[in-house]
DNA sequence: AGGGCACTTGTCGATAACGTCAAGTCAACA
DNA sequence: TGTTGACTTGACGTTATCGACAAGTGCCCT
């Protein structure tokens, strides 16, 4: 009934870490300032350690991705790729200049993937 | 140790409950099964109680906010309106590469204007 | 074969968050 | 005045997470 999403969780962080990041648990420890083998426990999907508030804040950190992605509650019904949401948000932060900046080069990219149609 | 977060957190869930849904702390106890004493303590900026895993979901579940909101990371509390913002709509479609690559730069201008942190 | 690396698994005491409860403040209102 | 509702504050015992550590697996490489 409670599916606290704790397993969840183990799936995204070890996926995270591995295939958007390309870190090793020793690595994102390091980031994280948390011993490696606390990495571990939390990518256990078996296991039962949920982070707390201050790890959480720091796996996301590392990572650079959402802690509703971490969690589970951002993919639910529109499947959101996390790499464009933390370019979402950082896009929020930029000066109006730099935003407008990006948004040109962007368009740029776009246009030599797809040269007609 | 440096409890970068708790206070934020504090003042975005009184925020969100009174301003975003005009919920009494009873009310939100009630849709997030906590009891309403601690929603208070969550909510005192002097306090030290973070919340749990599984409370922090539950709290943002019920407000519908994002987590990201609660915990600071974000300074919007709506996940990702993917209407009427151009950009989102244009990075979605890049290949993986170049969107990698619009990351780091966007993330490195970001830098420039903020240092650090 | 042996060493190193990445990771797993389990245990330990310490600390922190938990729910519960009691007692309180304060403003609103009859 | 008295009462109700919203909220605060502190204390209690319970439980979960913490970092640290030990001992393990499995795989690659010389």
């Amino acid at each position: 009934m409670e599916e606290s999403g704790r397993r969840v969780f183990a799936e995204r962080l070890r996926d995270a870490r591995e295939r958007l990041r390309g870190l090793t648990q020793a690595q994102l420890a390091e980031k994280t300032g948390l011993p490696s083998t606390s990495i571990s426990h939390f990518e256990n999907p078996e296991g039962t350690r949920k982070p707390s508030f201050d790890n959480l804040r720091r796996l996301a950190n590392a990572l650079d991705v959402t802690t509703d992605y971490l969690l589970g509650r951002s993919n639910d019904h529109v499947g959101m790729p996390v790499a464009e949401n933390a370019l979402y948000r950082d896009v929020q932060n930029l000066t109006d200049a730099d935003r407008e900046f990006a948004q040109v080069m962007i368009k740029k990219m776009l246009e030599k993937n797809q040269p007609k149609e």
